[in-house]
DNA sequence: ATATTTAGCGTACAAGTGTACGCTCAGATA
DNA sequence: TATCTGAGCGTACACTTGTACGCTAAATAT
């Protein structure tokens, strides 16, 4: 049979990943897992490891593509799902803490290598935040025709508000986190509104 | 001589303070140091550690106090010394990101621990964060007389966009900083006009 | 002068770490 | 069929870690 091999394979190395995923905490960040701790979540000896990583940061990096992409292509799927009806800003910041509130350690992992100490770690989750950011700018840019500097700014301020709301959810019940939608929600708008108004001013004819 | 004893006790406090200021570095969280680098650092034997801190957290709480305080001291200063002339924004923009270029190490300490795993922590950063918002909420409500709950919200976003522009420039040269420092303002600006606006809307009367 | 307190040290230990090395044996190749 | 490949294992080693315990000596208290 051809690719049985690699299929076994593929399947360890898919042990090892959600072992990382599962070890991942309140209490536990990234950088605080052993190479040993994690083979032993996933059920395999610790030399094993390397048949699948170069190391522990090899693995990281790959959890931090996975989840990643897990979250933009939600975010996507909600905006085309909601497309014309509805506020986009309301829809994006609840399906974004939806987001969180479903798989909080993916959402964790990226808050936390974004400033974590290894640069590779940091520039893997800086670009996953670009990839929110142009694809928001581009979004922004369609609808309302702003040029491409000015919908940046505007894309970028959002994401990361969005972001800051989601860090503060991390910590709350369930209960409290509508608020800090609503908030977020306003604080959104205060952005939208404020580039608005910038953008009259500069170019009137828009 | 009195005190002699408790002097001393003082200055080796702070020969461990400042050994764990100085090995946190772009590539060492403060979660990563061991109590025996540290007192490494500090030149002191590792269990002489217990007769300052009951554990590494314990000496952590007290960095991210230490660090939270300069800061906010330092805008507050910098609010105050430039009353009426100058825009706040662009003061407030430009003192904080002055301040992560002569101490990134205390900046990065309160980035990383406010998404850190000790609850404590998170919770010790989010007071810090709470000061700045609260200062600046005062601020915005006294001179531009808005209501308290919308000028807590604004201040929140304006206090995280620029930490996001902080840890934006970290990893950056010193010369692209001021680009990351104008963007932050633009986005400032934007919130505060956004934020003017609704008001308008809402109590046109002001 | 004597007794008490205590900051700092050295030793010691159990536990955990990353990884080098060589083996096995199932699956792929020829 | 016989040969080769490589995923997974077990053993082993040199380190690092946190901290328990008891000592010393200097500063303080009596």
């Amino acid at each position: 049979m051809s690719g049985n091999r690699a299929q076994q394979k593929q399947k360890t190395r898919y042990r090892i990943i959600d072992a990382a995923f599962n070890l991942l905490s309140q209490e536990r960040s990234y950088s605080s897992l052993s190479l040993r701790e994690v083979t032993r979540e996933a059920g395999i000896a610790p030399t094993s490891f390397y048949r699948h990583f170069d190391d522990m940061e090899a693995l990281g990096l790959t959890l931090v593509d996975e989840g990643g992409l897990a979250l933009r292509q939600l975010m996507r799927e909600a905006r085309q799902r909601l497309q014309g009806r509805g506020s986009v800003i309301q829809i994006s910041v609840e399906t974004f803490m939806e987001f969180i509130e479903n798989s909080p350690q993916v959402f964790r992992l990226l808050l936390q290598e974004r400033s974590g100490t290894t640069f590779a770690f940091r520039q893997a989750v800086f670009r996953e935040l670009q990839y929110f950011v142009t694809e928001l700018a581009e979004y922004i840019q369609q609808t309302q025709g702003y040029p491409v500097s000015e919908a940046t700014i505007q894309a970028e301020a959002m994401v990361f508000l969005v972001f800051n709301a989601g860090a503060d959810a991390l910590d709350r019940e369930p209960s409290e986190c509508a608020a800090l939608s609503q908030k977020a929600i306003m604080q959104l708008r205060f952005v939208a509104r404020g580039a608005d108004e910038f953008l009259k001013l500069r170019h009137p004819t828009l």
